[in-house]
DNA sequence: CACCTATCTGAACGTTGTCAAGATAATCTT
DNA sequence: AAGATTATCTTGACAACGTTCAGATAGGTG
C-alpha cells in the first residue's frame, strides 16, 4: 500500500497526496447526485466533496465531462449487473426477457439522475457504453435472451433490429415513468412495478417474438 | 401597432423599448439551439441575439427556466402541427398510427436539442406540454387513431395504456436514433426514416392491435 | 401637463469551468 | 542514501454564467 487511507470526508489530517482521487473524485459525484439532484452536480462541487482543492480533478479528468463519463460508465456497469441478475432470477425465457426490461427501468427509476447522466455521455460517445466489454455487457445479454426466446441467431438484421427495439422500448419507458401525470394510474394498478410491467407489456417486443404455443 | 419594428438583429437605432421582446427571445433561443448547440444556450446569449442586456429578459420571464420553457412549448406546438399533417396524409388507419410514430420521430430527430429541451421542460412541468389544449395535441391523436385502429374507445385503462406505451416507444426511438453505433445499419436500410420505420414497426403496438386480418 | 407603470440598462455579486505557476510528495536513478 | 524526475495537489486568476438592484427611459392615463 503505497498510501495512507482515502477517506471520502475532509478529515483534518488530510494527506497532501490523496491517494486514490479518481475512486474518491466519482464516488463523490454520485453521492452530490442522489442527495442533492443533477442541478447540483459542479466539477467545483465534486472536488469539494471529495476535500480537494477545484483544480485537482484535473490531474485525472481532462474535462469535466470526462468525469461525468466516469460516473456514467459506474452506473453502466451497475446497470448491467441489476440485468443479469434479473435475468438469472427468471424461470423460463420469455420470462427473463420481460425481466431484463422491468429490471432495466427500474434501475432507470430509481437512479433517475445517474440514469440521465448515462443517457447523456452515451449520446457522446462514439459507442453505446452499454455493450463496453465482455459478454456480460447489457446489449449483449438481450441479444441472448431475443435468441433464446425464439428469434433465429442466423438473422443478423432481425437479430440486430430487435434488440435496438428493445432498447429503445426500455429507455422511452425508463424516462417518461416518472411524468407526475401517470402518478394516479401507477396507483390505481398497484404500484410503479406493475404500471412498467404493463407498458412494457403493450410494447409487444415479447408478444412478437415469444408466443409460439398458446395464441390462437 | 404601439412599436417601430421587431427586428432580431442588433440595429443601431434600436428604439429603447423593444416592442416584443418576449417573442423575440423565444425565437433567438430557438435560433441559437440550431446555429451553436444546446452547450450555447445560455440566457445572456440569447439576450445578446436578441440585442438587449442580460436582464432584460427578467421583466418577461422569471427565470432561465421559465424561458426555456417557453421555447420548449413552441416545440411542443410545431411536433403536434407535424403529427396531425402526418395523420393526415396517410390513407388507411394502421398506416395512421404508424405514420404518427414516424413523424413524432422525425421531427425529434430534425431538431434534437430542441427536442431535448422539449423533454427537460416536460419533466418539471406537472402534466406533459403535449396535450396542452384543444383536441389537436398529440396525445388526444394518438388516442384516436389507436381507437380508429381498433381498440375499445369504452376500456379507458386499455386505452391509457396504450397511448403511454406508443408514446414512451416514439420517445425511445426518438432520443436513440440518433447513436452513432447505428449508422452503419440506418445506410443499410436505405436511410434513417426506413430505420426509424423499421424500429417502430419491431415496437409491436401496431402488430397488436392493428394486424386481424392476415395473421396465422 | 404630470404621474404612473412597464420596460430596459449598468453595475454588481456569487458561482462555475478552466488554466498557469508554484508547492509537495512519491518514485526512479545512480 | 542522495539527487533528479515525475506525479499530484494548491493557490490565484480569468471569462462566462444566472441573478439582483438601483436608476434611466418610454408609453399610457389622469
Amino acid at each position: 500500500m503505497t498510501h495512507a487511507d482515502l477517506t471520502l470526508e475532509t478529515t483534518d489530517d488530510r494527506p497532501y497526496h490523496h491517494g486514490d482521487l479518481s475512486r474518491a473524485l466519482v464516488q463523490a459525484g454520485r453521492k452530490i447526485l442522489e442527495r442533492d439532484g443533477p442541478g447540483a452536480l459542479s466539477l467545483r462541487a465534486v472536488a469539494r466533496e471529495a476535500g480537494v482543492s477545484p483544480a485537482a480533478p484535473y490531474h485525472h479528468f481532462k474535462d469535466k465531462c470526462d468525469l461525468m463519463a466516469a460516473v456514467a460508465s459506474e452506473g453502466w456497469h451497475e446497470l448491467s449487473v441489476a440485468v443479469a441478475k434479473a435475468r438469472m432470477a427468471a424461470t423460463d425465457a420469455r420470462h427473463g426477457l420481460s425481466e431484463i426490461g422491468v429490471a432495466y427501468v427500474c434501475f432507470a427509476r430509481q437512479n433517475p439522475a445517474l440514469y440521465r447522466l448515462m443517457y447523456d455521455s452515451a449520446c457522446d460517445s462514439e459507442d453505446m457504453p452499454a455493450n463496453a466489454k465482455g459478454e456480460a455487457s447489457g446489449w449483449g445479454q438481450v441479444r441472448e435472451a431475443l435468441i433464446s426466446v425464439g428469434i433465429d441467431p442466423e438473422d443478423d438484421h432481425e437479430l440486430k433490429l430487435a434488440t435496438i427495439a428493445s432498447w429503445c422500448a426500455a429507455h422511452g419507458v425508463a424516462e417518461m415513468a416518472g411524468f407526475k401525470e401517470f402518478s394516479a394510474l401507477k396507483e390505481a394498478m398497484g404500484g410503479e412495478e406493475a404500471f412498467i410491467r404493463g407498458i412494457l407489456d403493450h410494447l409487444g417486443i415479447y408478444a412478437r417474438h415469444a408466443r409460439p404455443r398458446h395464441d390462437a
